[in-house]
DNA sequence: ACACTCGCCTACCGATCGGTAGGGAGACCC
DNA sequence: GGGTCTCCCTACCGATCGGTAGGCGAGTGT
């Protein structure tokens, strides 16, 4: 892996652990094991090596979005953007810390992040939501907006903490389990009792048809 | 208000803005309007300042939850719980912010002060819960320990960041919107469709003798 | 009148911060 | 082989950090 990249990387997780005020330019270098001078060799200051490592989040996180949404299933669309959500952040908490230290520290820009790169995706959502209301698939009491900023709450917010947290669950899978009832929360919170049968009745034929296809 | 409080006020409120890392013992001073030598001899060190700023809020909370948990009538304990949780953030988001940052800051730290401060607690609720499940009002797949966690998390997360994630709802009563779906969420997520009925069924009752009783 | 404490001050400390200047080894082009 | 570009280095800058030393004025107790 070429320096740069090792730079990003190491930023990456000292600011997610950190935050960008607790984390020195000399921390970052000496993790990498390069001078400082180095690393604004390749970062002119530390403002442009915060904005890289945001911006990388951001694109990994764009990339995978609209892959998600129109690959998932019409009718199990939720099941699977929410499944992928956890995912992407469980894959890597440090993701989520950093999305969770920038609204923090920074409300107006990330304000202005979310304007651009969150709010269009959420409106799609929110119709899709207002849909399965009409249906009386998902309940009719839910604000769409309100629910998923929540659910995406939930979900960072949970696995940002998890280490932390988890102190009141003695097991060792303790992230696992809080992720399961995370997923459980947001679903019921979402679904009728119908709606959720439904779902789950659609997907049994569909793991159904995917042995038929797979055994021919 | 003597300027030991006043400091303890503008250390609380910048700590939450701006992190320990970001906030210099100069700011806090100059927010003041003393010398930060001052503040030095107020409080001994900046370590020390930010011990007596958590002390501050956590002894603030305990002072709550006791009171609370016991004036909570026995059936609506859950709503009571929630909504009084709810309104102690609410009633100032740097509180919510703070701890969320403490949990980011130093996880180790806010471990050891949970295991303390709220485990206890944590096992009583989650023990009426499983009551609660046992009678068939509330939703049997929860997780009693993961629910709970997951529930605190998402007011202070929704709380700490509002004004932030606000973004995507226009309007303005965006806060008691966001504050509103939250409580939704986590009624929904735990009660069974039955027990949520029987629960707006008695707070009718006590309603109905509540004005009973002031008529006379 | 005196000593003493309290609360705040000015002045300063060494360490570390983010950032700059400039040099040198190696790869590549002509 | 000379020129140049890339990448990393040492050495240093002024500013700011958390913290200390010590003085000064206003009470307070005796």
């Amino acid at each position: 892996m070429d320096v740069r990249a090792q730079i990003l990387d190491a930023a990456t997780r000292l600011f997610a652990a950190q935050g960008y005020g607790g984390t020195s330019l000399s921390a970052i270098s000496a993790a990498v094991g390069v001078r400082k001078a180095s690393l604004l060799y390749h970062f002119p200051s530390k403002d442009a090596l915060h904005r890289a490592v945001l911006d990388n989040l951001l694109s990994h996180w764009n990339e995978v979005l609209p892959r998600l949404l129109e690959a998932a299933a019409g009718d199990d669309r939720f099941d699977a953007l929410l499944h992928e959500t956890v995912r992407f952040f469980l894959a890597d908490p440090d993701r989520a810390r950093l999305l969770l230290r920038e609204a923090l520290d920074r409300p107006e820009a990330m304000r202005a992040r979310l304007r651009v790169a969150v709010k269009p995706w959420m409106e799609v959502i929110a119709e899709y939501v207002r849909k399965g209301q009409a249906q009386g698939e998902l309940r009719a009491d839910a604000d769409p907006e309100g629910y998923l900023l929540s659910v995406v709450h939930l979900v960072i917010g949970g696995i940002a903490t998890a280490d932390t947290l988890g102190v009141v669950l003695d097991d060792e899978g303790r992230t696992e389990r809080l992720v399961h009832e995370i997923e459980r929360m947001a679903k019921t919170s979402l679904f009728t009792d119908e709606g959720l049968a439904a779902s789950r009745a659609r997907r049994a034929a569909r793991d159904d048809d995917d042995e038929h296809r797979a055994a021919e």
